[in-house]
RNA sequence: GCCUGAGUGGCGGAAUUGGUAGACGCGCUGGAUUCAAAAUCCAGUUCCUUCGGGAGUGCGGGUUCGAUUCCCGCCUCAGGUACCA
């Protein structure tokens, strides 16, 4: 797209801009103080992963806005923290690496470079004296420090905390692991003496089921197209987030998270944050928690007992069956030799199914029945015992008691198989489908009887309870993390191995920089890519090996926040004074994606160094602010089929036409340039193509709206609107396009009008020959009460986060300036500060014409709100009738009520309306409106 | 299916606690200025109309003197999520 601009002189944005960003970046103007007498507020983006394709107008969408609310907050006197940096570890530079053999620090530190001069040209009031890189050794050494201490410890159920592993240890020395509530994984109990008596093998395995961070055999999404293991959150219906390759379960040795721990302080702690709704039910739904029971049922002709969790208990006694996972470790113990093959057969058909032919499969039921019985724990009858692959091995138990009655899936389950379906609700009809609300009574239920299903919950856990045969429960879907990856672009472990045993790295010899490898591939024995490091390349291996593994993107994601307030130190992550001063973040902008991902992991993390004592808060982000995405406008060209003809817009819908994109820049107003456009490689097919054009002569483009993408030729970037209407203007057309929270179309067709707003400004200022032309008399009353409505509304709109309401109220100050022909100094030095947070630069230059020193506008003060300049002695009331406005009649605004109503009804209008009858009410409400009821 | 949001002119959108629906901007139409253009300025721009007025914020009801706003029932779109027992 190419735009069309005044070239005359009279507002240089290009001059302007440029030599205010020297200023700042040569002043270091927006350097934050460690310490203050201001109070703090720290306001912060989510760092990019800086990609190679660079920036498109839709990444600094949410910059601009916390940077407006950052210069914003400078004005009101606060001691601003408003930090940047890179999520510099990840896929693509490794990709790339694989590709090419560039080390992926090159590519990195390249794209690092592009996107800053990127971000700089737009103007940001960053402290870049504080930018934090995930890759960069300085700041790894500190995550590496903090997976140490994960590992250094384990969560008490009791105290609600994590402690010390040391404390741990002591805790088995006096009485074993009876007496010990903790999250873990670890089966069975042991004293005193058997603890002491363990091997060091022993004791590390036993204390590796309470770590925090620990090694554990457990079913991951293996992803073989990437070479890599995912957590569940960067899995996508099957499918790896990047890429879109097929992901499978495999049973490997990995390093986890026990995010588990914190399950209910995440859940909690979500009641106390300012989020939207969307967040924090994506974030409960993940933790997925579930209130019910626990219930052993015993085996018939064993001693073994299958657990099961339902939360309904209440409805024990509909069970007509129970169903395993194929994965259940019973299932071979208990099939019985008439179904063995079948068993085996289904077993094996299972595990060949990915979860996405699982999921895809849905409404095929399927099953086998295991020839097996359990007992019913109350009722003492025989229950079939099937396996089937509705029940996942990886929630609960891995096993279900079935109720058909009061659950569809066991329902269907059922009626597929014909097993018998009996009711225990109370006149609710089961013929069609199961009864799954919890509004039924319960019948035919011994002791349950007669309770209405929420107080039968309550008794069925009391009974189960007092017989023994299980407990009230809660479960949570919330799964441990998945924490190593099969890469070579991530943080090492601080971790070697001797005799398979892992142990830590001592903290002096951190950071673990990542070795030098010969290539970024897996080895040929299927080791990930660090185990081609040569030996000697990792100073610290003191033991067999070294951890081959890095970690997952999130780990550097997971704190970066923290390091931003000390980001130099190289003796702590952040110093303590530090960290007491900034506290958690005030106000926190980025994209929703992150929902289940990044947002949960920093909440987890922040909750362990707070438990540590380490920083004093658990939440690290106060407030929390989604952007929307902005979608690109592609456009298109309607060739009729089999020819070489294309036919405009308007006209296509005559002809049997294939549509083709056209890149966007040769496209304005939807016109496309003919002749430019024949000239890329890209779209000369257009060379000596006949055209069916409009009746204008023009050639008029279709469009849509997509995602913006390369492929779609709809990419607009930052860069060549900062060069054709400035940064200024790019700022405030970004924010004038809709509420920030809002997915909007990128469109360009109005960014002519903001660039006419600040042109507009410029010349209040100004003469004609472009010199300063500014009085120094007293305001009139007008031109007050244009600018203390501003003041008033763009107050307003900031603490609401209403930036597009902000730029309209701007546009309309300056029509009414202009429309009094106001260069009075006063009023423009006030306007000029309220609207730098928005065009920075064109206000500083403004501010020195005003004659203030340069530069000083950023610490200058918000102007305050006068409601004096506001009084006006008449209001004009519009006057309805019945609800529907008629006219309007201008009166003293202290005028009572009644004189109101009698002034209104004495109108000529409004006798027109009554029509000579008396009206049955009338309301007044002084100074605002007056309807009349006939 | 479930959970969140959202539906307003030709377009992006505004209306903050129920009080003049369509602010502001784009686009469009006319006019001034200009040799001409750009820029700028002025006027108009929801739809219908017999020029009195009538209709109108996704659809159908309701509450109210008054509803884009509150309540009930639907429809559509976007995002998230799912054999979670």
């Amino acid at each position: 797209m190419h735009f069309q601009v005044n070239s005359s002189m009279e507002y240089n944005f290009r001059d302007i801009e440029a030599k205010w960003r020297a200023f700042w970046a040569e002043n270091k103007t927006f350097r934050a103080e460690d310490q203050s007498e201001k109070e703090k507020y720290y306001i912060l983006d989510m760092f990019p992963y800086p990609s190679g394709a660079g920036l498109h107008v839709g990444h600094p969408l949410g910059y601009i806005a916390s940077d407006i609310f950052a210069r914003y907050k400078r004005l009101k006197g606060f001691n601003v923290l408003h930090p940047m940096g890179y999520d510099s570890f990840g896929l693509p530079a490794e990709q790339y690496a694989i590709q090419t053999g560039q080390h992926p620090r090159i590519t990195t530190e390249n794209n690092v470079a592009r996107y800053r001069d990127q971000l700089d040209r737009i103007g940001f009031s960053f402290d870049w004296d504080r930018e934090v890189r995930t890759s960069s050794p300085d700041y790894y050494k500190w995550t590496q420090w903090i997976f140490k201490q994960l590992f250094d410890c384990w969560y008490c159920k009791k105290e609600n905390s994590a402690l010390r592993i040391s404390e741990l240890i002591s805790i088995f020395e006096k009485e074993g692991n009876v007496t010990v509530e903790a999250e873990h994984d670890f089966e069975g109990v042991f004293s005193a003496e058997e603890w002491l008596a363990m091997s060091d093998a022993q004791k590390s395995a036993t204390l590796m089921s309470y770590r925090l961070t620990y090694l554990a055999d457990s079913w991951v999404n293996w992803c073989p197209a990437l070479g890599t293991v995912l957590a569940n959150d960067e899995v996508v219906n099957g499918l790896s987030e990047r890429g879109g390759h097929p992901v499978e379960q495999k049973l490997m040795r990995q390093w986890s998270m026990r995010i588990k721990a914190y399950a209910e302080r995440l859940l909690k702690g979500l009641d106390t944050l300012d989020w939207s709704d969307s967040i924090k039910d994506q974030q409960r739904n993940w933790i997925g928690k579930s209130q019910g029971a626990s219930v052993h049922f015993k085996l018939e002709n064993s001693s073994d007992t299958i657990e099961v969790f339902t939360t309904r208990p209440d409805t024990i006694y509909g069970v007509s069956f129970m169903v395993l996972a194929p994965e259940h470790p019973l299932v071979d113990q208990i099939t019985t030799e008439e179904f063995a093959s079948e068993v085996a057969e289904y077993k094996k058909q299972a595990s060949l199914k990915s979860e996405r032919d699982r999921q895809a499969d849905v409404k095929n039921i399927s099953g086998q029945n295991t020839g097996a019985f359990a007992i019913h724990p109350f009722s003492g009858n025989k229950v079939e015992i099937w396996i089937g692959d509705y029940v996942l091995a990886s929630y609960g138990t891995g096993a279900v008691m079935a109720v058909p009655c009061g659950d569809q899936r066991d329902y269907d389950f059922a009626k597929h198989f014909g097993i018998t379906i009996k009711t225990i609700f109370d006149e609710k009809d089961i013929s069609e489908g199961a009864y799954t609300e919890k509004d039924a009574v319960i019948a035919n239920s011994d002791f349950l009887d007669g309770l209405p299903v929420k107080k039968a919950i309550k008794a069925a856990i009391y009974e189960i309870e007092k017989r023994g045969i299980g407990k009230g429960k809660t479960q949570y879907r919330l799964r441990d993390a998945v924490f190593s990856r099969q890469r070579y672009w991530g943080e090492p472990f601080p971790v070697y191995y001797k005799d398979e045993i892992p142990h830590l790295i001592d903290d002096t010899n951190l950071p673990i920089t990542l070795p030098d490898v010969d290539k970024y591939l897996p080895t040929e024995d299927g080791e990930p890519p660090l185990a081609r490091a040569k030996k000697d390349a990792w100073e610290y291996a003191q033991g067999d090996r070294m951890e081959y593994n890095t970690m997952p993107g999130w780990a550097g994601s997971s704190w970066y926040f923290l390091r931003y307030m000390d980001p130099k130190n190289d003796n702590e992550f952040v110093s303590k004074d530090k960290v007491e001063y900034w506290k958690n973040v005030d106000l926190y902008i980025g994209g929703s994606e992150h929902a289940t991902g990044h947002l949960l992991y920093a909440r987890f993390w922040t909750k362990f160094l707070y438990d540590l004592d380490l920083i004093p808060f658990d939440e690290p982000f106060q407030k929390m602010i989604n952007q929307g995405m902005i979608l690109g406008r592609s456009n298109f060209v309607y060739r009729i089929k089999d020819t070489n003809t294309f036919v405009t817009a308007s006209q296509k819908d005559q002809f049997d036409v294939v549509s083709l994109h056209i890149d966007i820049k040769y496209v304005n107003n939807d016109i496309l340039d003919i002749e430019s456009a024949s000239k890329d490689p890209i779209s000369n097919f257009l060379l000596g193509a006949e055209f069916i054009f409009e009746e204008d002569g023009t050639y008029q483009c279709g469009y849509e709206v997509e995602k913006m993408s390369k492929s779609k030729y709809n990419v607009q970037t930052p860069d060549e609107l900062v060069d054709t209407f400035g940064a200024d203007t790019l700022r405030m057309y970004e924010m004038f396009l809709g509420p920030l929270e809002q997915s909007k179309p990128w469109d360009t067709k109005g960014i002519n009008g903001v660039n006419n707003f600040l042109r507009k400004l410029w010349r209040l200022f100004h003469d004609q020959e472009n010199n300063v032309v500014l009085t120094d008399e007293d305001p009139n009353s007008k031109a007050l009460k244009s600018l203390h409505k501003t003041i008033k509304k763009v107050g307003d709109d900031l603490e609401r986060f209403s930036f597009n309401t902000g730029v309209s109220n701007f546009m309309i100050c300056v029509n009414e300036l202009s429309d009094q022909k106001c260069n009075n100094k006063t009023i423009l030095q006030q306007l000029t500060i309220l609207l730098s947070p928005y065009a920075p630069h064109i206000c500083e230059e403004l501010w020195v014409k005003l004659g203030n020193q340069p530069g000083t506008i950023s610490f200058a003060k918000f102007p305050v709100f006068n409601e004096a300049f506001m009084v006006e002695a008449n209001h004009t009331y519009p006057v309805s009738f019945n609800g529907k406005m008629r006219f309007k009649i201008e009166l003293p605004t202290a005028m009572s009520k009644e004189d109101v109503e009698k002034e209104v009804l004495a109108h000529e209008t409004a006798v027109k309306w009554l029509e000579g009858k008396p009206p049955k009410k009338v309301i007044v409400v002084p100074g605002k409106i007056v309807n009349v009821v006939v």
